[in-house]
DNA sequence: CCTCTCATGTAAGACGTTACATGATTCA
DNA sequence: TGAATCATGTAACGTCTTACATGAGAGG
């Protein structure tokens, strides 16, 4: 239900069509949440039919460009919205890597692989956080909670980054003396 | 399909049944990772069918307790494992944080309300942060890659935790500065 | 006696991803 | 002319969560 209520946050900014939405939702945090077509668009129509949001066609007859459907928030959107805000802290936050669910098991694999995964995941938490930190110069004047949710999203990687560097080089110095144990 | 693969992992430690499995999963990496019941019965019912893994009854008429299923690693996903963990780096990670999502959007909502709920959260975050301190004593000395796993959830634990106090110093100087204005 | 933990399983539904289909505009 | 980006949408498939049903043993 997050994304329903993601879509009623950003409608509170201004009007928007789908296609705006989800890069908007890429960039607002995409450091914490992630988003495709496939749901933006039913997601639209259902609340749509629930009057939380309305739409005005944006192609007069002859209008060149794709046919585009802007959305606003109603009142009743708005209602919606404000209730979600207030409600007390739930579930927990889902963290869910592949690679780390891999890396608990790289005992049982060859050693010499695994340190070269484990380069190439540090190269991609490396590119990932270059990529961060470019996109925080654009955003860092923005709203306040943009800006923090974006530092977040920063330290979170370097935290990441920290540990696989110190990871390898545990796991590199275990290899050596440790050969031909088990 | 890493739970499969999670499962086949586990099995190399030691036989185990269902129950077994879902517990050790939670200790070994509840940091990264979180599974329920709905899906380890069927995933081990398809392992089975695919010969990846092998089951014995283990309760012989007239034994006490429960039905009891030991499922056991074949060669075949021996072999079916190995060449998982080979693999090159795949889809980056998932974090998905439902206080989050709702925080980009706290600056729409009741300031005061707000920080009652970062309060929440903090204390949520603490409350983890020791409960995963305390299983990390017990983990500490077990195979290497389990610990630098359990090393990494609390090193993000408290990323988080530093991070939000931080927000919510923030937000407070900048609620008592701002009063009135959009 | 009651509750907790151990133990196995199913079903329904919510949620997410991927692939497909379509088509216009912009820029090199 | 071809590629990239903007734009809307559907269908199929996978995965995850929640709730339900069942029952034994252990410990207070």
């Amino acid at each position: 239900m997050a994304i329903r209520h993601a879509i009623l946050g950003l409608l509170h900014y201004r009007s928007m069509h789908g296609y705006r939405i989800k890069t908007q939702i890429e960039q607002y945090f995409g450091h914490v949440w992630s988003i495709n077509f496939g749901q933006i668009y039913p997601n639209l129509k259902s609340l749509l039919d629930e009057g939380l949001i309305d739409m005005t066609e944006e192609n007069q007859a002859g209008m060149r460009g794709p046919s585009r459907k802007l959305y606003s928030i109603t009142d009743k959107g708005r209602e919606a919205f404000a209730e979600w805000i207030r409600k007390p802290p739930e579930k927990n936050m889902i963290l869910r890597d592949p690679f780390l669910m891999r890396f608990v098991f790289f005992g049982f694999g060859e050693k010499e692989r695994a340190l070269e995964i484990i380069d190439d995941q540090i190269r991609l938490y490396e590119k990932q956080l270059a990529l961060r930190k470019e996109r925080y110069k654009k955003l860092k004047d923005r709203e306040i909670h943009v800006r923090l949710i974006s530092e977040l999203g920063i330290e979170l990687n370097e935290a990441f980054t920290a540990w696989l560097k110190r990871a390898r080089k545990e796991l590199h110095r275990n290899g050596k003396g440790d050969r031909g144990r088990k």
